[in-house]
DNA sequence: TTAAATAAAGACAAATATATCTTTAAATAT
DNA sequence: ATATTTAAAGATATATTTGTCTTTATTTAA
């Protein structure tokens, strides 16, 4: 469904979520073993997912890191998928069609109109914080 | 969600599903141009869905082109899926993790877990000849 | 103030997906 | 038989994704 560079945002989000904070930032290196990703990769993605400031922080030098706030944390995963111009799978017809609409429905629109909603509502529903407070941490599994 | 390999391979056996048989078959240059896509790329992926001579059959010459038999229209869009190996899309993880399981889940799994069998459903529930049975020649959107 | 640790940035490389063009093979109509 | 029409096959080209490596900038600790 996504591109191995999504799927590695969505699991290096969660992971930050879970266990990054100003106090205790992450390594790229700590991440990218914990999510199972290339480091390099993975670093250019986490640059990307830092740009905006919003949703993951980052700080260069000793004890640097990535972490997030409570406020960021306040977000859902559909944040991580819109910075990646990622959002698109999940909200667009399954057989590609630009002008798929209600009106104008591709074969497979009336059945998909009523996954597509739970979809954007499995990445909307819960805030990033809920969702890693859900889980505890024996059971949080990003890797293999 | 799809490669577009696979949105051109869905649209390209719901078009030939609808009027390809074996009097009428459909070229390539009709095909494409139904549902939009670039001509010796969509020969290519036509090329690997007659493979197996069972869900799309073809021939060369004069009046030669793509067809689907009455057995072949009782196949699901699934088939067309699993020839590309594109089932993986909608069986897998959302995150990507090989192992995520009900035993060993993701962080999205009790969500996902919901939503998955929703859409391999979309795709096997109906067989391709029903699917376009219900949609009247004037409603088969295909293309833009 | 300097050295060390870290992310940021940029250049490059490899793999895969998308697309085009040319030649070959097969079927049919004449 | 032959010419025509079509898909099959193969070669090549381009774009995108995935991945690596090197250099630079920033922060912190000593």
């Amino acid at each position: 469904m996504f591109s191995k560079s999504t799927e590695y945002a969505l699991r290096a989000t969660i992971f930050i979520a879970k266990y990054g904070t100003i106090e205790a930032k992450l390594s790229i290196a700590k991440i990218s073993k914990a999510i199972g990703s290339p480091k390099s990769f993975t670093a250019k993605i986490l640059q990307k997912l830092t740009q905006d400031n919003i949703l993951i922080h980052s700080s260069p030098g000793p004890n640097g890191g990535f972490y997030m706030t409570t406020e960021s944390k306040s977000c859902n995963l559909m944040k991580t998928l819109a910075i990646l111009n990622e959002d698109s799978v999940v909200t667009k017809c399954v057989l590609g069609l630009q002008e798929c609409s209600e009106l104008n429905p591709c074969p497979m629109h009336e059945r998909y109109k009523h996954i597509k909603p739970l979809l954007i509502e499995m990445f909307e529903e819960k805030t990033i914080d809920d969702l890693v407070k859900d889980i505890p941490d024996s059971k949080l599994i990003l890797i293999i």
